[in-house]
DNA sequence: AGATAATGTGTTTATTTTACACATTAAATC
DNA sequence: GATTTAATGTGTAAAATAAACACATTATCT
């Protein structure tokens, strides 16, 4: 479309090439990914923390990060930092959130892309520990390098969130679990107790477990019942109309 | 902290330089910022699309975007790019999900990050329409340029989610509105259609709208009361508990 | 056999959501 | 000014959901 009489249809047209040098050789900025790995383990909600790569922060605690290279897409640098930093490749990620200030890394410009995940402490053991990998207690996380700290709290409260309205924590629970297994993971996550009866009550209405006929083992008290989660049955179900309410 | 007898806690140390030059020599990628600006008017939702810059994709309509400057927050991007763009400067911004595939721009590897907002398409008078800039109906939009589909479609989904939990819609509005023109709203943007009884007694029970004892002029009926929206009181009000329901 | 420490179950009440009908008001028309 | 029109404004009953709460049961441990 050519420019129009009275200017206001001006057509800014660009050659692919223009574009492509604009894409090649100006503005270019460093980009990364933080991986906030939560766990639970011995009914706690824990995160998977790192010493600082920078001499300058040694001495603080991060999050399991790195550049993303030129030729990769975003998820798969989320899948390869956590890999290299644990060992680990059987977890999920989701992305969260994008950090972009222009001073938010002491190196540079750094624009990072958080990705969060949740797994089960016990069943995903550590591969690597460099840097003092291991595993801190959610409540106790403060002071983080660089602006770790706002991007772990971010992703907390995505997950507080997350949690209640998609299925996310049975991945963290073995592949047979009891009613309290599942009530102390939703406890430890969103940091509050809850009614036993109207717990088991929700669960047992929302029709995904699946009793598989089993009881806990050497447990000091009566044994609970085993469930497994219908992840076929939640796949089917389309998503019900939330309602409006803030 | 040194590397111990078993290897197990193996530090990797980089100096701040060694950083700075991972930072800034290798690994850099274009940054983009795409906007997905909704409007409403006439009842109806709206989207703001322009004819591609690129040439080879002229024929497609895009989302607002455009490169994020080396020295530039990611936030501050949008800013611009939204007033670059359509003129308007006085919109609120929000993030919504950041696009990485290698492939999804052919001007080589762009990532992108997409930002929403919703405006009052006749508050907001358009002041700069090059390529073709105007208002869409959300429900025309199809084969938009590059992966612009996907991010707009992830964009009204995450509006549609984000109205029924904040009060967007507000902004929508003059402020003073009537219980029609909300409804109106909340039905263009989540495509339904609701009981005019029901949502009347669902905002009043909000106890967010204040009734600013005046009536609709010019109306061709009886004229509605009109409110306005409580912004002091909701910034008050804690997030009260979801609850667990997938 | 009895004490212990859990699990498993049900009812009542309160709250929220849904479905649904009629009187009221201002403007437009006759 | 009486009538028609096209909205607004209000209330109630039924259904579904959430919250509060107590007791019997079961396996283990002593």
């Amino acid at each position: 479309m050519a420019t129009v009489a009275n200017g206001k249809h001006v057509q800014n047209i660009k050659s692919l090439q223009a574009i492509q040098t604009e894409v090649q050789s100006s503005n270019r900025i460093a980009l990364s990914v933080d991986c906030v790995i939560f766990g639970f383990d011995e009914n706690k909600l824990k995160v998977l923390l790192i010493r600082s790569d920078l001499k300058k922060y040694q001495s603080k605690w991060s999050l399991l990060g790195d550049l993303v290279a030129e030729k990769e897409d975003l998820h798969d640098a989320a899948y390869r930092i956590l890999k290299q930093r644990t060992g680990l490749d059987d977890v999920y990620l989701e992305q969260v959130h994008a950090f972009g200030s222009v001073s938010r890394h002491p190196a540079g410009r750094v624009v990072t892309v958080a990705y969060c995940s949740l797994i089960n402490v016990q069943h995903h053991k550590l591969k690597i520990l460099d840097n003092e990998l291991h595993w801190h207690d959610v409540q106790s996380v403060s002071e983080l390098a660089f602006d770790h700290q706002e991007i772990f709290q971010t992703c907390y409260k995505w997950l507080q969130k997350r949690i209640q309205e998609h299925p996310l924590g049975f991945n963290l629970l073995p592949k047979k679990f009891s009613l309290r297994d599942l009530q102390n993971l939703y406890e430890a996550i969103l940091d509050t107790k809850m009614d036993r009866r109207n717990f088991r009550k929700k669960f047992f209405a929302m029709d995904f477990l699946i009793d598989v006929d089993e009881i806990e083992q050497d447990v000091p008290h009566r044994p609970g019942k085993l469930y497994k989660f219908n992840f076929e049955k939640y796949a089917k179900k389309k998503k019900k109309w939330v309602g409006i309410d803030f």
